[in-house]
RNA sequence: GCCACCAUAGCUCAAUUGGCAGAGCACCUGUUUUGUAAACAGGUUGUUCUGGGUUCGAGUCCCAGUGGUGGCUCCA
């Protein structure tokens, strides 16, 4: 792998030109389609389509079977300069084409009516074959570049797309495709797609009966299953313990709250498309929470404080509920209710800097445990020109500044991206890609001087002066739900010994080796372990077979050889025979991997 | 929310294109007691997602709704 941009390599010019022989394609079938735009992607292109009638299977592999019949002549691809009365005559009947070269001529502007690009006098178009586009390329010379037994359309199906993005405009239809320099690199890219599919945290997620989504309780409403259920535990015990190690305080706040709470923490208005209706309650109207942080700073006024109080971390597994569109909805990755590992730390000025970077040290470290290393950080600043946000100038300087030092004294793989902030404050978010490629926000940290505003939070200082504290917010997981998801993935739902919601079977030969099947049961549960004889009327072997579908790290099993020995027969997770161990040897090897949040299971 | 596609037993899927709703797994009952990836026999399981319509006849065709999937937009 080079450093080479994506943009000036040999793969995007394959990409963004085999998009335009899809559409030159595309439009030998639909002759009356109207183009919009095709540019490469990560994996492979797009092309989006306003066609005359629906697309079906049979239009995708005729195209596909075109697109690789041209791609096989060897097509020289020429690039002409035009001018914008010129580029109109030639795209007379397109009118996205015509929408983007006035666009063009007038330099493109954003959402605010603020000039993006200058002014074009001179326009770029390419031309292959019978086709041409308007375009900036760069493109490949000829077809000849491309390989034809590299490049698919028919592996991932049509979508709807909106023209230019937003959805009160012309809904376009978009066809995928992946293209590669050589057949061997689209193999490897077919079976890691398939790899996926294996992974998908809703297959496993009912496979090893960790959850289901049940459509009268209501969609994007999980409900877990035992197993699942203990995973989850074990994930919050384990979060639990290592804030509690640095000084973090739990608190407990209900799922409802007055909607005062809101119009003064200011999220009532910011929320609207992300809330439920107001419940009415005795005249008052009460909102189902779509965040904690309110909550947290009535617990901090509560009471008067000292300088010497503060750092307070507050923290709470607390559930919170916001509205999503139900197309937006995914399994455990996107859901309508939630639980946020949230915390809230109020603290002196002076403090912000060693409490942000200890946050961020303790997010790496829970990815770190769980072997989770292809993130990136990114800082969300606010744009400048935009009116969402709140608050004073100065202090978002200061805390962007406190945010960019953390991140380099801790070595961090950071970018800036601006209006990504918090409307309160900017924030620093872990992005961690998954098997599919796709990235998720998970872990996220912000700095806040406007709510310790709008709640009117106070310290009294060493100098006898009242002092507003700053607030960070910060949530390693995100939710628990979106993480649990990605870690079935991440895991391929073979989760570490300590995670897994069943660590040990026991497996007894024959109906005589019931009993000591039970005792070995007994013996490992008082020494904290998650385990279960199998006493069920069928052959060892139709067991194990069972229990391998289910993942389960350790298989022990036990006949009269164990029973005169005092041993079990250790099988992992992955058919490694270990053979006969001492129970004590097991025992002591299996919590020691437990204890040690080893991934190992080897004894 | 929008576009496209899909919906048959708990799960994975059949049903000769409009003509008696089935198989494997799972589950239940027996028999069997096996040293590392499926013992044997029998049995249960359906408002074919819901509601309308066309037809002598609808799992199959049409309409509407609900749910799911892939995207778009949005997002922890």
């Amino acid at each position: 792998m080079s450093d080479q941009r994506y943009e000036d390599s040999q793969l995007y010019k394959i990409r963004h030109s085999a998009a335009h022989v899809m559409a030159e394609a595309m439009l030998e079938r639909f002759p009356e389609a109207k183009i919009a735009i095709g540019p490469p992607i990560e994996d492979g292109f797009y092309y989006d389509f306003d066609l005359p009638t629906a697309i079906n299977d049979e239009d995708i592999k005729w195209v596909e079977k075109r697109m690789k019949k041209l791609l096989a002549q060897s097509h020289r691809f020429t690039l002409h300069e035009v001018t914008p009365a010129q580029a109109r005559e030639i795209f007379h009947d397109q009118p996205y084409k015509l929408e983007l070269i006035d666009d063009l001529v007038n330099g493109r502007l954003d959402d605010n009516g603020g000039p993006i690009a200058a002014p074009a006098e001179k326009l770029t178009i390419y031309t292959q074959s019978n086709f041409t586009d308007l375009c900036r390329g760069p493109h490949v010379e000829s077809t000849k570049e491309i390989n034809p037994k590299a490049v698919s359309i028919s592996l991932r199906r049509p979508a709807g797309a909106y023209w230019r993005g937003d959805e009160k405009r012309q809904q376009l239809t978009r066809i995928y495709g992946t293209a590669w320099q050589t057949p061997e690199e689209l193999r490897d890219y077919r079976a890691r797609l398939e790899e996926a599919i294996k992974r998908d945290h809703r297959v496993l997620g009912e496979k090893l009966d960790l959850f289901v989504i049940d459509p009268m309780v209501g969609k994007g409403l999980p409900l877990w299953l035992p197993n699942g259920a203990v995973l989850r535990d074990t994930l919050e015990r384990w979060l639990r313990e290592i804030q509690i190690e640095r000084g973090y305080l739990p608190v407990v706040t209900p799922h409802l709250g007055n909607i005062e709470l809101y119009k003064t923490s200011g999220h009532y208005p910011y929320y609207a498309d992300s809330q439920y209706s107001p419940i009415d309650v005795d005249g008052d109207e009460f909102l189902l929470r779509p965040m904690n942080c309110p909550h947290h700073c009535r617990i901090y006024s509560s009471q008067p404080r000292s300088y010497r109080d503060l750092p307070l971390r507050y923290a709470e597994f607390g559930t919170v509920y916001r509205y999503e569109q139900s197309g937006e909805l995914r399994g455990l990755t996107r859901v309508r209710g939630f639980t946020v590992d949230d915390a809230h730390l109020f603290v002196r000025p002076d403090q912000l800097l060693g409490e942000f970077m200890a946050v961020v040290k303790l997010i790496q470290h829970v990815f770190g445990s769980l072997g989770m290393t292809d993130f990136r950080a990114r800082i969300g600043t606010r744009d400048a020109d935009s009116d969402k946000y709140v608050g004073d100038n100065q202090l978002w300087e200061e805390a962007t500044a406190a945010i960019v030092s953390a991140c380099e004294t801790l070595g961090l793989d950071y970018h800036i991206e601006e209006g990504e902030a918090a409307f309160y404050g900017p924030k620093l978010d872990f992005i961690v890609r998954d098997v599919l490629k796709r990235e998720w926000q998970l872990g996220t940290v912000q700095v806040d001087y406007n709510l310790p505003d709008r709640f009117d939070l106070e310290y009294v200082d060493s100098d006898n002066e009242r002092k507003r504290p700053v607030m960070i917010h910060r949530a390693p997981f995100g939710s628990l739900e979106r993480f649990i998801g990605i870690l079935i993935e991440h895991f391929a739902g073979a989760f570490p010994a300590w995670l897994a919601p069943v660590q040990a079977v026991i497996i007894p030969i024959r109906e005589s080796h019931n009993d000591y099947a039970v005792e070995v049961e007994d013996l490992l549960k008082t020494r904290g372990m998650r385990v279960k004889a199998d006493l069920q009327n069928r052959n060892m072997r139709s067991k194990i077979k069972q229990h391998r579908r289910m993942n389960i790290p350790w298989l022990l099993i036990v006949g009269d050889r164990d029973i005169e020995n005092r041993t079990v027969s250790v099988r992992l997770r992955g058919d490694e025979d270990l053979g006969a161990m001492a129970l004590a040897e097991f025992v002591g090897g299996a919590r020691e991997r437990i204890d040690s949040y080893s991934q190992e299971l080897g004894l």
